[in-house]
Order: structure tokens, then sequence, then C-alpha cells
DNA sequence: CCAGACGTTGTT
DNA sequence: GTCTGG
DNA sequence: CCAGACGTTGTT
DNA sequence: GTCTGG
């Protein structure tokens, strides 16, 4: 699965992708939405080194032409929903199934994003204990994961109300770094694939489906590091509590 | 037709 | 045990 | 994902 | 909104 990952090197992903920041005013339906920023950021785009579900946090879309980055809530929420909460039951969407699920086959079709992340953490248990392992990288730097997303809004909002876009990640069957702490991982999209993944085309499931596919090769030199258990508060930012 | 669900994960 | 919040 | 709550009544 | 179950 990915329930839990970091993104600290985005301003690397702008330059390597050429990314368009959004605007403030489109990102307001996901912060006008609690939780918001976890408490501290300067920014929108700042470097997190938790981020964790119902938090807004920085995704790329095509917008007009351009791949832009923006920030969605993370828990995609259909646009049929009766209420924000279904998102948090929509935080990975199975890669092999989503395009026969109603909450997600219209998004994969036509609502592509991508995920600005630099690696994600999984839980190994120890008795009661359960110890945060990052994954990503051994050289560092940005790693994309496949992404759907959704806009939704209250039934009742008043006509001028900002939309809330929300996202889910993709996961498919883990690779074998992975397997020993968890037989799920987000979809890692590589930098050759990103273009075609982000098309702003209506897609049938097989134009994507190779992307989707488990990629051991995709995280080549990916390494499994255990992190401190600050990790585990979806609280905090930083060991130091700062933030 | 209407009513009700719509999802993943881990754990047992 | 199960749901909610972050 | 993990951590933490898990409730109702009446009154302000 | 759209599909499934009754």
């Amino acid at each position: 699965m990915c329930g839990r990952y970091t993104v600290t090197t985005q301003q690397d992903l702008i330059a390597e992708m050429d990314l368009v920041r959004a605007d403030d005013a489109s990102c307001a339906g996901a912060l006008a939405v609690a939780p918001g920023l976890p408490a501290g950021l300067t920014s929108w785009w700042a470097p997190r080194w938790n981020v964790a579900p119902t938090q807004p946090a920085p995704v790329v879309r095509t917008r007009a032409g351009r791949a832009t980055l923006g920030l969605l809530r993370w828990g995609l929420v259909p646009h049929w929903a009766d209420d924000l909460a279904i998102g948090v039951r929509h935080i990975n969407a199975r890669a092999e199934t989503a395009a026969g699920k109603p909450a997600f086959r219209d998004s994969l079709r036509r609502r592509r994003c991508l995920v600005a992340a630099d690696g994600f953490y999984e839980w190994r248990r120890d008795g009661k204990r359960r110890v945060p392992h990052w994954f990503g990288p051994g050289g560092g730097g940005p790693v994309t994961f496949a992404a759907i997303w959704d806009r939704w809004r209250r039934r009742d909002a008043p006509a001028g109300a900002p939309w809330v876009e929300s996202f889910a990640i993709l996961t498919t069957a883990a690779a074998p770094l992975v397997a020993p702490l968890h037989d799920r991982m987000p979809v890692v999209v590589a930098a050759a694939d990103r273009a075609r993944w982000l098309a702003a085309d209506d897609l049938p499931a097989e134009a994507v489906a190779d992307l989707l596919a488990p990629g051991a090769a995709v995280v080549a030199g990916w390494i499994d590091r255990e992190v401190e258990p600050w990790v585990n508060d979806a609280r905090r930012e930083r060991g130091d509590r700062a933030g």
C-alpha cells in the first residue's frame, strides 16, 4: 500500500518536468477543508517529511496544456459523494481493478495525475511496536506515483464555493525490496513515462496498462532504510516536532 | 422499477 | 473491535 | 498508514 | 453519476 510518504525534492521535480506552479486560488478548495496544511509550513509547495491521508499534498496535472503542480487533498472524494469523509477509504486504488470501480473508473480514464514524492513509508511489526521504514532512491531525488483525481462539492454549497480536489494513489504488487514488509506498493512512474500518463485524453484502460503493471525495474537502486518512530505520528512533520 | 452501494488495507 | 482524524 | 477515540442529555 | 441486487 501507500499510506504515508515524503516529498522534499519538489524543486528538482519542477525543474525536471518544467512545471508551472498553480496559483493559490486553485489550491483554495484543498485548504478550505480540515486539516489543511501541517502547522509550520510557509508555503504549500514546501518540503514535507510525513504526508498523511486527508492532508493536502502537491500533485502534477495537465492544466491548459501545461504540466502544473497544484495542491489536492489525499483521499479521493468522488463527485457524487455525500460527504468528504468518503475520501479516507479511497487513499489507494488497486491498479488491477480500478478501471471497473464506480469510484475510480472515470477518473482513471480522464483525470490521471502524478504525486510529487521522493519515497514512501512502510511499517514493520516488532511485537507491539510499529517500526517505520522509508523506501526511495538510494541517491535521492524526485519520484512520481501514478494517481487519479476528482473534484467534489457539498450538494448544498453556495454557487461560488471552491471545489475540493482530491486524489488516490494507484497500488500494485510490491517489488522484491518492499515485499518483506508488505505485498503492495505505489505505482512508480518513470520519468520517461510521465508525459504519457498525464496525457489529457480520454484513454481506454489498455492505453496505460503497461505503466500500471508491477515494475521492479522502476525501483532499481532503491533502498530500505529504518527511520525514527516520530513518523508514526501523522501530526509531526519532523523529528524535532517543529511542525 | 427503486434502494443502496460505490474502497483498500491488515488481521484473524 | 471499529471508526475517525491527521 | 498510525494514533486515538469509542456518549448522551441539557444547558449556555 | 452509475452499477448491482431485489
